[in-house]
RNA sequence: GGACGAUUAGCUCAGCGGUAGAGCACUACAUUGACAUUGUAGGGGUCACUGGUUCAAUCCCAGUAUCGUCCA
């Protein structure tokens, strides 16, 4: 016995256990038979190791869930690859600071290795709550896989591809403007950081002209009629970081600006400073804005950069990796040591002080803030690492460009020279192998692209992609951390009269290598001059700093020591997280290996993520993928929503309008979520939670339950030898056609990656279709007498009922697994019961109209009956005029089933309607309910006339359109045809409709 | 300033070149019924605005307005 409802809390984990135990996540055994379409795979974007389940991973979970749960029950080998990554910046921080509320000593004080081992033990204790909190959603990963980009293998991974680029001059060290994070103290890259707009200040300083030089400063308006004449000895410039002018190399002004003209070329003082700097023109400043007059800190500000460098200016670091002000030759004494803010209220009160300063403006501008750390990020100048994107997405844009070729709605000009664009020209629908250019040469493999192609779902992110590929800047992948990667080079002094290669780009020479022995080696080949003997020994960069400080030298040989020795350090820098997470799809295969995995599971079938992840994760794995494995790491590309709250407004902690979706499963079950969340999950559109939708579909999984109980009670259960193409009974052939039809429709959903028409299919039917008229109309069956018929009801309908299960188990796992098991004997459990697959051929399209009509009468009757306001406890017989002889049948054949449903009690066929009666029109027949004394004449009047005038308005419509030549000599014949068709039924309702008033006594 | 998206029922949103849809909310009726976590019926829409293309536009195109997101 089924109980009285299905309890989530207790089935849910009972049932995950179960699935998890007998394996049923792990990829199927491989068969002699499999092709590459009998595998599928998909691998988590893994989630942070510190990390909490929040809404957005339960929609994409969920989303991946339904994939591969449809694909497992297809019967395909189906790896959903787990894990997490170490999040370096945010795990650091989280040990940080718990040892800092426990009292501990600090990560400084207690070195790097103590510190990596307190992470590796936070890690174990506490990291990864969310694969615990990702299995109460159902997700169906192979938990026995699980990796973490940490592992020893994805180290390894990691090391080899930074040794391997290294040597292919895609990686290389350089000194550029970074994003500086200096609560952490560590580069980040630009990605990571958050324009807020933020009200702020433009302060107008005067740097004066040098030796008190004057100009003419003239201002004219649009007409150029003068409005301002004056003798300056001054340019004035706006600043919205004052402090930084102590850095300034220059100021400048646009090549057209007049106002400045006679002045470019001169030098102005900079105030507090005390230097003299250039006036120069460049393309950079804006002449409407401000004064037209910038000043130039091209150390700190991304902008600047690039006018410095246009410019060959100095760039003068004023801070120091904490963003307080530096000493150095530059920085006058009293601001060194004060932190950017505190420096800024002391520029800017020196500046007034001397009478320089001009105005202060409100102003609002966008502020660069850590999405970590919360705090203003410095644009510094510092030694990096970094990737050469610019080179490495060629073949990822390439492989975009072939997965969305078939996009292209205006190939007009390419059709005459395909080739002109110099493109890979592909055509997808060919099978890969049959790629050839249209000459019938093999695509070329390389940095020309054909690697293969992938596809953004929707393809509209195909326009952000690019605008972002087209733009690449290179990839800073060291972070000033300790947790993550170590960069496996080592550093040491560069000999004599040698020159850097363009990747080292350093004050230092680079050896990196796999390990430490490796580096050792390359060291003393480097250092071996063949003429004395030569030592290389590995120390702490601290401990060379030390001896550089007492020798001040590098490279020397000990006092006493017969043998020149050097010293080399590893770089303290670990790499970006993203470097390693984009090594996820294959590394997490075993890669470098050449495994059975990699050969069954890569490239990958789809990638499923947020767009807010495109460039940090997509754009890494395409480049990544292909340049080291040869092929795209994945086919298609699906991008979904964020999820919102019920506002439309962005989830943060800040707001704290962060919905926990744990707390929802608790509430309404996972089912109800996850069938929330698919089945708002329409394309290009974001979701806004609503706790009522979840409510009601927690309703629709109780409906099933019900509907469950109620078939218990009728004994229907599933008959191992029941055959759907040999019913006989119209019902069962109408439930099977709707069945098969609403497998269809979620399939070709499923394939499209329209979760919410998959979802909002299988919905209708179970609830509409099934529950609401097929469950009604074999009541009347299975109370009845014919067991024939008895018995064939009750096999369809359990057939029927478990196809429901199956087809909705990718989104309902727990419910349907639970009814699955509950309700009959089985083979096997329901996520690993194949997907069905029947003929919608073999079904009898003549039982599909007689329910459709049935279903017609019974809503008629019910309507009439309703707006009369006739009670359900008032039964009458039906009489019936101007049935044809399928209509008699009709009635005849299903009278049973009618007669409950529309309060029925007998039929007859008659010429006249009697007096006195309600009256309906189902096609060329008229239904009357005779129910004289119950009808209310003049409300019956205005009933008919309003049905009427509906009627006639649509008459009217097609009239218009059927009287205009254009549309009949111009529309395709089938319209034509078929606004004839709707004419005449139209006319046929109206005159029974007339007849029907007609009747009614006055 | 640029890019992208949105504008459809009271709310949240699907949809589509030819007949406007769902869920929730609302109104009325129904409670020995598989199910009140329900059933039946009903009301409710100039599909933002202005042009254009078309026999036909809510849908395609252009522009406008408002809102949102991202980039500079």
């Amino acid at each position: 016995m089924l109980d009285k409802s299905f309890n989530p809390k207790e089935a849910e984990a009972r049932i995950y256990k179960k699935w998890e135990d007998d394996g049923a996540f792990e990829p199927r055994p491989a068969k002699d038979t499999d092709t590459k379409d009998d595998n599928y795979s998909i691998v988590i974007p893994p989630p942070n190791v510190t990390g909490n389940l929040h809404m957005g991973h339960a929609l994409n979970n969920t989303l991946q869930d339904i994939l591969i749960r449809y694909n497992r029950m297809l019967g395909k080998a189906v790896l959903w690859q787990p894990g997490m990554d170490h999040a370096g910046i945010a795990t650091q921080m989280v040990v940080e600071r718990q040892m800092a509320e426990a009292g501990e000593p600090r990560r400084t004080e207690i070195g790097r290795e103590a510190f990596i081992k307190k992470v590796w033990e936070w890690k174990e204790k506490s990291g990864g709550n969310i694969e615990k909190q990702t299995r109460r959603l159902g997700a169906s990963c192979d938990w026995s896989r699980t990796r973490f980009t940490m592992d020893k293998g994805l180290s390894d991974a990691v090391r080899k591809v930074f040794v391997q680029m290294y040597n292919e001059d895609l990686i290389y060290r350089d000194k550029r403007l970074v994003n500086w994070d200096p609560h952490f103290q560590t580069a980040i890259s630009n990605i990571e950081v958050e324009n807020v707009e933020r009200d702020g200040f433009f302060w107008h300083f005067k740097y004066p002209l040098e030796d008190g030089e004057t100009y003419e400063y003239v201002e004219k308006d649009e007409d150029g009629n003068v409005t301002l004449r004056e003798t300056r000895d001054y340019i004035s410039i706006a600043t919205t970081r004052p402090e930084t002018m102590l850095g300034d190399g220059a100021v400048a002004v646009h090549p057209s600006d007049e106002r400045y003209a006679p002045i470019v070329g001169k030098k102005v003082l900079l105030p507090l400073a005390g230097r003299y700097i250039p006036i120069i023109t460049d393309r950079y400043p804006d002449p409407d804005k401000g004064s037209g007059a910038v000043k130039i800190t091209g150390a700190h500000d991304f902008n600047d950069y690039e006018v410095a460098k246009r410019h060959n200016l100095p760039m003068h670091v004023i801070m120091d990796e904490k963003a307080r002000m530096k000493a150095s030759d530059i920085m006058p004494e009293k601001y060194v040591g004060m932190d950017r803010f505190e420096a800024r209220k002391a520029v800017v009160a020196d500046i007034d002080a001397l009478g320089l300063l001009e105005k202060i403006e409100d102003h609002k501008a966008a502020v660069p803030i850590g999405d970590r750390s919360g705090v203003v990020i410095e644009p510094m100048l510092t030694d990096q690492w970094y990737v050469d994107a610019k080179k490495l997405s060629v073949d990822a844009v390439a492989a975009m460009n072939a997965g969305h070729s078939g996009d292209n709605k205006t190939p007009s000009s390419s059709s005459a020279h395909p080739h002109e664009s110099g493109e890979p020209v592909q055509n997808i629908k060919r099978a890969p192998e049959a790629l050839t250019s249209s000459a019938g040469s093999p695509v070329k493999h390389g940095m020309s692209g054909g690697k293969g192609s992938a596809k953004f779902i929707p393809p509209n992110w195909k326009k952000t992609w690019d605008q972002w590929m087209n733009d690449i800047q290179p990839w800073c992948i060291s972070r000033q951390l300790w947790w993550g990667h170590r960069v496996p080079a080592w550093h040491g002094p560069l000999k004599a009269n040698d020159l850097l290669t363009s990747k080292e780009n350093s004050d230092r020479k680079i050896f990196v290598a796999m390990t430490e022995k490796e580096a050792l080696l390359q060291a003393e080949e480097y250092y071996n001059t063949g003429i004395e003997n030569v030592g290389v020994q590995v120390v702490e960069q601290r401990q060379i700093q030390d001896y550089e400080a007492s020798l001040s030298m590098f490279g020397s040989s000990f006092p006493g020591s017969h043998i020149k020795n050097y010293y080399i350090y590893r770089d303290p820098d670990v790499l970006d997280t993203w470097f390693s997470s984009g090594l996820w799809p294959f590394a997490t295969m075993g890669w470098p290996e050449q495994t059975d995995e990699l050969d069954r599971f890569y490239p990958t079938s789809t990638l499923v993520t947020a767009f807010d992840i495109i460039f940090f994760w997509v754009a890494r794995m395409m480049m990544q993928g292909l340049h080291l494995t040869g092929e795209v790491p994945f086919k298609d590309v699906y991008i979904h929503a964020l999820v919102l709250d019920e506002h439309g407004q962005k989830m943060s902690k800040s707001k704290g309008n962060v919905v926990d979706p744990l707390v929802l499963i608790d509430q309404y079950g996972a089912d109800a979520l996850r069938f929330s969340l698919a089945a708002q999950a329409a394309q290009g559109r974001n979701i806004r939670l609503s706790e009522p939708r979840i409510e009601g579909y927690r309703n629709f999984g109780t409906k099933l339950w019900n509907a469950a109980k109620f078939m218990e009670m009728n004994e229907c259960t599933s008959d191992p030898d029941f055959d759907y193409t040999k019913c006989q009974l119209g019902y069962n052939l109408w439930a099977i056609a709707k069945v098969i039809e609403t497998q269809k429709s979620v399939e070709r959903a499923l394939k499209d990656y329209r979760f919410n028409d998959a979802a909002d299919a299988i919905y209708k039917f179970a609830w509409g279709s099934f529950c609401g008229w097929y469950l009604e109309l074999s009541k009347p069956i299975l109370n009845g007498d014919n067991p024939e018929q008895i018995s064939e009801t009750r096999a369809a309908m359990a057939w029927v009922f478990d196809n429901i299960l199956k087809i909705l188990h990718p989104f309902m796992p727990f419910i349907t697994e639970e009814l699955w098991q509950k309700t009959a004997a089985r083979e096997t459990d329901l996520i690993l019961a194949p997907w069905p697959e029947y003929d919608l051929g073999k079904t009898n399209q003549n039982a599909l109209n007689d329910i459709d009509w049935l279903i017609e009468l019974v809503t008629s009757l019910r309507s009439a009956r309703a707006e009369m306001n006739i009670p359900p406890s008032k039964k009458a017989p039906m009489i019936i005029v101007g049935a044809s002889g399928e209509t008699r049948e009709r009635v005849e054949l299903y009278y049973p089933s009618i007669a409950p449903l529309a309060r029925i009690d007998g039929f007859e066929f008659a010429d006249s309607i009697p007096d006195g009666s309600l009256q309906t029109i189902v096609e060329e027949a008229t239904f009357a309910l005779p129910l004289s004394g119950l009808i209310d004449l003049d409300a019956e009047r205005a009933r008919l006339s309003k049905d009427m005038g509906k009627v006639e308005i649509e008459i009217k419509k097609i009239d218009g359109k059927l009287g205009n030549k254009n549309f009949t000599d111009r529309a395709p014949a089938h319209v034509v045809e078929q606004e004839h068709t709707r004419r005449a039924a139209y006319t046929l309702e109206l005159e029974k409709l007339q007849a029907a008033l007609d009747n009614l006594p006055d």
